[in-house]
DNA sequence: TCACTGGGGATTTTT
DNA sequence: TCCCCAGTGA
């Protein structure tokens, strides 16, 4: 029986009054005392160590975030902490939103309120800027641009000074103007540095002007927001002592992920009581390539001398031999604390390491070894197979459409990146802020109505010389275009000016939505669209205004700070509803926040995406030299610990059995390479190991010695195939999938397609008494490939 | 302005 | 192989 703890929420959990008017109550200590019976001791003492700084290390599977939210409901409940003074932050939304649920059904709280200061390092700096961005020049109403509008404004400001996009990568310099932000620097501390390389300068130049055209359109990108964050509490004490005196508690989840922005801001926010508690798990930074700076979390303990620390290093998921594999694989790392997993769990399966020809073979054992577990009784939602890249999954998909395999591809593509919803949100963006110039320009002719480079260039000019946001000088505007420009953009202006109003004084969202869909003619531009794309993005629509609706109708106006300045953010309308969900759509942008569904599915993803996660089946495949470890990171020297740490991440996500998957040769960027087993494989420590080899070479024609020069790096482990003819797969499927059954198809047919129309048969395969069809159609000129299963008639 | 074509490039991606 | 972009022609 759970224990009721409700009558012990001995103050309201929200309070915004200043400190000196809350007293702390004395420790009741009823929840610390009945939950405690399920921690171990070191588990406890993290979760009762309420004061002064407290590092966690803990390792994988250790119960960290069972000690996290422990911690928290500890302090609401046993000390009477009001939740507004308790702020807990994470990386990802995923990580947000689960320690917020479960803190939630510890406290026993079923009311629909969400607790404002559980959530990512992001959306609290966003909280912070909505109210105080003033100071550092930023409106209330201010945009996030997400990575595909950043690209396309540093390549602007590489048109701007002239520079040609040849000289270098736009791409290469984007990540170097981020990386300067995740330092803290903003573009007045990169200039002043003295014998730069020309990259260097050049890339500053253009972080100058990307800054600058950032700051017109008044967006802010992913960077900035913790940029900002930052420079709004360095530089004003007000705001800083506030926040300070509203955080007594400050939690930090997978800290050793943290940048140095990050870090420098979270100093910002602990105030002289210095009740800082950390988690991270050193041997768990895979986003060193992001910035994350690992010695965060080495020397969190030097920083702080009277830190407390604890370790977790019993390990509640996985067997003993799943473990001792995982050991191995990171004990060859240099630079780590040094603890030990160990558990109270039996050996259990060994670990099995399959070599197989080729990656169609390797895609074809795992697929069929994933039926072989479902038909023994494990869940579908408890198995994954992992992997270092996602181009890897193309034939992962393949084999499951073929063998029927109900599957979740995450990742890749995110429902608010496609392009219809792009499209459409840039109209709300731009009528939330008339300044953004990448919404206006994504919009203005979209769906076309005759508006090209000539007219979008007077329009900006004009607003350049007039010095007033875009979106106002529209009607000006007209009157100096002629022909179909003129009609576009008196059109484009009509549809925004209807749309502000509704904006500024209407009060639903979905009515906004509705209008710019219907009214700017881009839903009736894809109904006049026969194509099958045209289907899928108005089905596309239709969910995302379901999306908005269901935002709607749970939105409640957030609890808002007063701080030092007053609310100034309205907070009736639907105003602040379209800020709110414009983040929503810029930071929470994951589609599998819009469908839950995936109990019945076999979960595909790269390893990365993979942390935080348990499976009781797990497959990593591709254990193969060049993609894991991946080539980039074999070049340089450090690259390759954090790859190793990937791979720790990879088996400590297993439960109960593991297997790990290589092939001979595989095909990628279009031509076959032979490949070597990963370096990973040699690390693993025999006695847990079950090897099955099936591994043979399998095509002749290829040397498995000498053979082609390589085109790549080292030439050690990818090698080029003699020329000759490939062995087709074609001739080989009848073997490959068995039980020849008289087929009503051949190669060649020509088929048709109730919504992709005329097609034509590349590939008949036998399944049982199934037959599967890969078809190719071309729709609108792109091919698109189509694998179906079709009933044989007898 | 837009539709087509050919060349070049191609990790991981919490936000 | 496939996808994105820049350049070209109607």
């Amino acid at each position: 029986m759970e224990p009721n703890y409700s009558s012990l929420v001995s103050s309201e959990l929200f309070d915004w009054r200043p400190a000196a008017s809350y007293v702390l109550s004395a420790a009741v200590g009823a929840f610390f005392e009945e939950y405690s019976k399920q921690l171990n001791a070191a588990q406890a003492e993290a979760v009762a160590a309420t004061e002064g700084p407290l590092l966690i290390l803990a390792g994988a599977g250790s119960g960290k975030t069972r000690v996290l939210t422990a911690r928290i409901a500890h302090l609401v409940l046993d000390h009477g902490v009001p939740l507004s003074r308790i702020l807990a932050m994470t990386f990802s939304n995923k990580a947000a939103r689960e320690m917020h649920d479960r803190v939630k059904s510890l406290l026993q709280d079923d009311s629909t309120i969400r607790y404002p200061w559980i959530s990512t390092f992001h959306s609290v700096c966003v909280r912070l800027l909505r109210q105080y961005g003033g100071r550092v020049g930023l409106e209330t109403g201010f945009a996030i641009y997400d990575s595909s509008d950043q690209m396309a404004l540093v390549k602007d400001a590489f048109e701007l000074l002239k520079i040609s996009d040849k000289t270098y990568h736009p791409k290469a310099v984007h990540a170097q103007i981020s990386s300067w932000k995740n330092d803290g620097k903003f573009p007045a501390q990169v200039a002043s540095s003295s014998r730069a390389s020309h990259f260097v300068e050049t890339a500053s130049k253009i972080y100058v002007a990307y800054q600058a055209e950032l700051l017109k359109a008044q967006a802010v990108d992913f960077d900035d927001l913790l940029l900002y964050g930052h420079q709004l509490l360095n530089e004003h004490l007000d705001v800083r002592e506030y926040f300070q005196d509203l955080w007594k508690y400050v939690l930090v989840d997978e800290f050793q992920d943290t940048n140095r922005i990050q870090y420098m801001l979270l100093k910002q926010l602990i105030g002289p009581h210095q009740n800082i508690a950390v988690v991270g798990d050193d041997d768990q930074s895979i986003y060193g390539w992001r910035g994350a700076k690992i010695e965060n979390i080495l020397n969190f303990d030097r920083e702080y001398p009277a830190c407390r620390v604890v370790k977790l290093e019993q390990n509640y998921r996985s067997t003993a031999n799943i473990l001792k594999a995982a050991a191995a694989v990171i004990g060859k790392n240099e630079v780590r604390h040094e603890k030990t997993l160990w558990t109270d769990s039996d050996a259990g399966r060994k670990i099995r390491v399959v070599g197989l020809p080729d990656d169609r073979a390797e895609a074809k054992y795992i697929v069929t070894q994933i039926h072989k577990a479902l038909g023994e009784g494990v869940a579908a939602s408890e198995i994954a197979v992992l992997y270092r890249v996602n181009s890897v999954s193309r034939v992962f998909e393949e084999e499951c459409l073929r063998q029927r395999l109900p599957y979740k591809i995450v990742g890749g593509f995110r429902f608010y990146e496609r392009k219809e919803i792009k499209d459409i949100i840039a109209y709300l963006r731009l009528v939330m802020n008339p300044h953004d110039i990448i919404a206006f320009r994504r919009s203005i002719n979209t769906p076309t109505r005759g508006v090209g480079k000539v007219s979008v260039d007077k329009l900006e000019a004009l607003a350049a010389v007039q010095k007033k946001p875009l979106a106002e000088v529209l009607k000006e505007g007209t009157m100096q275009l002629s022909g179909k420009g003129r009609i576009g953009v008196t059109q484009y202006a009509e549809v925004y000016a209807e749309g502000r109003k509704l904006f500024l004084e209407g009060d639903s969202l979905v009515d906004l939505f509705v209008h710019f869909m219907d009214k700017s003619g881009y839903v009736a531009d894809l109904k006049n669209d026969p194509s099958f794309e045209a289907r899928e993005r108005e089905e596309n629509l239709q969910e995302l205004l379901a999306a908005v609706q269901e935002f709607e109708e749970q939105w409640q106006a957030p609890e808002e700070v007063v701080g030092v300045e007053g609310i100034k953010i309205d907070t009736s309308g639907v105003q602040r509803k379209l800020f709110d969900f414009l983040e929503r759509v810029a930071l929470v942008a994951d589609t599998d926040q819009l469908d839950q569904k995936s109990k019945e599915q076999v979960t595909f993803m790269t390893l990365h995406a993979s942390k935080g996660l348990e499976f009781q089946t797990c497959f990593i495949a591709a254990l193969e030299e060049g993609i894991f470890p991946s080539m980039r990171a074999m070049d340089s020297g450090d690259g390759v610990e954090e790859e190793r740490r990937l791979c720790y991440v990879g088996i400590t996500r297993a439960k109960e059995h593991l297997i790990l998957t290589r092939a001979d040769s595989r095909r990628t960027f279009g031509s076959i390479n032979m490949q070597m087993p990963s370096r990973f494989l040699r690390d693993l420590p025999a006695q847990v190991l079950e090897m099955v080899e099936e591994a043979k070479p399998s095509y002749p024609n290829y040397a498995s010695g000498g053979g082609g020069a390589s085109s790549w790096g080292n030439g050690y482990y990818a090698r080029k195939p003699k020329p000759g003819p490939i062995p087709a797969y074609e001739d080989e499927s009848q073997d490959l999938y068995s039980e020849d059954v008289d087929s009503e198809f051949k190669r060649g047919d020509k088929v048709k397609h109730p919504s992709f129309g005329d097609g034509v048969v590349k590939k008949v395969e036998h399944l049982g008494s199934d037959e599967c069809l890969t078809i190719e159609f071309r729709v609108k000129g792109k091919k698109k490939v189509l694998s179906q299963f079709v009933q044989a008639v007898e």
